[in-house]
DNA sequence: GGCGCTCCAATTGCATGCAGTTTGGCGCGC
DNA sequence: GCGCGCCAAACTGCATGCAATTGGAGCGCC
């Protein structure tokens, strides 16, 4: 039938658009990590492109948070610090919370089954590598929100999921994807019931363990921006007994 | 104090984000109305930049949702249909939600005071055009959205908000701002009560009472897309009370 | 008058070029 | 050995140029 123009928004489907979906997927796999450096030449020359547009889409991804751009320097994957990664998990909780809300009792038969096999494939893959098992974790997600009909949500519960998949590979420790999938079963058959309450709570509880997963220690050792590690110890720069510096080892 | 660096994220400050302010600001002042042409050309004249920087500017705004863009074709500022603007407004009311739920009694005595002195201003320009109210309107949901120091909730409400904002012009009729103005007060006072529930009601009905005197009725008249606005129709195209139309004057 | 056609100005899509900034490594003095 | 400064390579910021596409005016035909 179809489907006219599709989004009008943004994603036009041009090259920015192509460059962004493979950076997006290339983070949230993990096989970029945070902190990796994207040249605008290497990117251009990795995708067939010239710098201008590698540029462009660098641009849209920094709009998202999944990329850092300063000024005159590398662009970098994004490396949020544990506050803000706190914030994109509060945060996300919250949204996928009013998801579930809305779509408790309202999903047709075919959409639920949809669901279920999205978690088969989830299952399908317990053998496999992590890369794969937290895309496809995430993914239900975003299935999810697209399933509320808004387009903003969905946009919306998208960005903080990336962001959410950003900080797993830096503060998380290795862990099991089984109970996250029996939790996203429970949580169909909940929104199939039609147990409002009961749903939220389940999102909510799976997110919280995620995060908690996620988010082990508040105090990131491999954590970068050395000013901000520094900051505790800024009001004590006057004593007597100052740390000589040097011009500080920035990498 | 010198607030070192600020965002790291978007908004670098340089050409291209003062573009993109100063466009959205014009959006928002309905300076700039649904629909008008935003050619790369004179924006790049108009602010002393080239056509690159302008596009790139656009591309941001696109990402926003305040700017469609179609390939090989002059942006314009986005046309949200009634479907959409309800859409906006929806989560909207539910983001704002969530803001009020988590400031409620949880404000200090000076934001608090900082909330008053906006809608002071506010109150103050309630002989003025329409434009600085709506702005400053939209400002103060803003504000408080800030206040929840969650960085990313603040970018999805004013982004939200802005959105919001497009569609006044496009579906709504002149109104007054009066009761908004009282109802921003006795939101402050619910908020300043630690009445979580009483202002998580408030601010649900003041921005519900805002989108239904903005989305007054569905049916556009002056909605474009000819397209969506003959989809009805679509079915009846086998009839054989086939209305003649002419390759459609699209302006 | 309405309809279709052609052609041209306007505009976008993108690459490239140049200037300015940052990085990191090498050598020099201590 | 250690720190410091300098320099070249790498990289970004941005403007400009060229090809491709669009849309609309003009024009002939029915």
């Amino acid at each position: 039938m179809a489907a006219r123009a599709s989004h009008k928004t943004s994603e036009s489907s041009d090259k920015v658009s192509v460059i962004c979906r493979a950076l997006r997927r290339a983070i949230i796999e993990q096989a970029l990590e945070p902190g990796a450096k994207l040249p605008e030449d290497s990117l251009g020359e990795r995708f067939g492109v010239s710098r201008t547009i590698a540029r462009h889409a660098l641009g849209q991804l920094a709009a998202e948070g999944l990329v850092e751009l300063r000024r005159n320097r590398i662009a970098v994957v994004a490396t949020p610090s544990w506050q803000e990664a706190r914030d994109a998990f509060d945060i996300r909780i919250q949204l996928e919370g009013l998801v579930v809300r809305q779509l408790a009792g309202k999903l047709t038969k075919s959409q639920i089954a949809e669901l279920n096999d999205h978690v088969d494939a989830e299952d399908r893959t317990r053998g496999g590598t992590d890369a794969v098992s937290i895309r496809l974790a995430t993914e239900f997600h975003i299935l999810l929100a697209q399933m509320t009909s808004s387009p903003i949500l969905v946009r919306y519960v998208s960005e903080v999921a990336y962001r959410c998949c950003l900080t797993l590979s830096l503060y998380s420790r290795p862990h099991s994807t089984e109970c996250a999938i029996n939790e996203h079963r429970a949580i169909i058959a909940a929104l199939a019931k039609g147990d409002g309450a009961k749903v939220m709570d389940l999102m909510h509880h799976h997110l919280d363990s995620v995060a908690s997963r996620a988010l082990v220690a508040p105090a990131p050792q491999r954590g970068r921006d050395l000013l901000d590690i520094l900051a505790p110890y800024a009001d004590e720069a006057t004593s007597d007994r100052v740390v000589k510096l040097p011009k500080v080892a920035r990498r």
